[in-house]
DNA sequence: TCGTTCTATGCAACTGGTTGCATAGCAAGC
DNA sequence: GCTTGCTATGCAACCAGTTGCATAGAACGA
């Protein structure tokens, strides 16, 4: 299970309560794995008892208190082990592409709107992207030179924006082939 | 679940048996969504008992014999009713990219030959769409011109080509990251 | 004749992930 | 005083997907 690993990169590289580690899975280390809160809050929990992660209760004021993790010896161990060992190459799930597929046997105009949303929101994943490359590696406020593992995020970065690119080049060419396909009429 | 929407499309393309399609997710279908037989075996079974597809059994020679599948009325319905309500953006798992940034709590350069491995992987999946579109959509026995079901086929075709393209792309970038912090020596 | 490979189908147990719901403190604004 | 919203944690039920195993006919080669 890559949830597991994924938190404990995220607790080696800062600690953090359940609360705090869902916030990363939206934003940096979202880019390339998700997950919820409850998800989080139940595996941080399995870890803690399996003795990978320590937890501290942080008495907070103005806020309800919290349980701060850090990762734990056998953590780092874990962690070290399976970054050893190989995985396999990701396969995808993309639920835009069947519908693409679909729509020969539907109305392709009809997804037009769908492909313009998903465009959209491709589009904006870049922009944000591109801010926060700008913001933590190559902007004026960036640190010079970058250590290995703000190297590391970077090029993990780039991958994202890569993928994100990727998608809107590709989603224009889908825009096209549906106009086309539209402009020379529907079929069955 | 896309799986039943992807076996929907799959059976509409062409009619088959649940083995056949066990092999087409291992080849066009499989570019965007992976299902193992065990898997389409069982929803084969629901999607029938909910009236959604038809089964005939047909005796065959020298092999086994298997049963056909094809879609029903309620499938198309399902399928159309589906195309027409809209779908989250796919967020993506890449359990490669937590690797390399956990790489910065280990030794980087031990990742090596595992980016290696990924990017021959996505190479060979690259060469392989390339001659598929060869074949089927731009070469010389490809039909002239393509109906609407095929111009689909081919967009989505090139979008799996887009991906690999730069998939390939980021491994290398990655490789060249990994030489460049190996060059200047491990750290914690 | 025995092992291997390919076609063809399936069950059972498990794991990972999603969805829906619930609780609670505190702040800010109406 | 009431609602809204943010921090913070969690349970329970369900669903999708994976893994391991099993069966069986037929072809093929050692």
């Amino acid at each position: 299970m890559a949830l597991e690993h994924a938190i404990l990169v995220s607790l080696l590289e800062q600690p953090g309560s359940g609360y705090e580690l869902a916030r990363r899975f939206e934003r940096s280390i979202g880019y390339f794995w998700t997950a919820t809160h409850q998800q989080i809050y139940r595996v941080l929990k399995r870890m803690e008892s399996d003795g990978l992660l320590d937890v501290r209760d942080v008495p907070q004021e103005r806020r309800p208190d919290k349980k701060e993790y850090s990762v734990a010896g056998p953590g780092r161990s874990a962690l070290s082990a399976w970054l050893h060992e190989p995985i396999e190459p990701e396969s995808l799930r993309h639920d835009l592409a069947v519908k693409i597929r679909g729509a020969a046997f539907d109305d392709p105009a009809a997804l037009l709107h769908e492909v313009e949303r998903h465009h959209r929101v491709h589009s904006d994943r870049l922009a944000h992207y591109l801010a926060g490359e700008i913001r933590d590696f190559t902007g004026p406020g960036a640190p010079v030179p970058l250590d290995a593992g703000q190297e590391l995020q970077h090029v993990v970065l780039r991958g994202g924006i890569a993928y994100e690119r990727m998608t809107v080049a590709w989603l224009d060419d889908v825009l096209a082939t549906l106009h086309r396909l539209g402009a020379a009429g529907p079929r069955a």
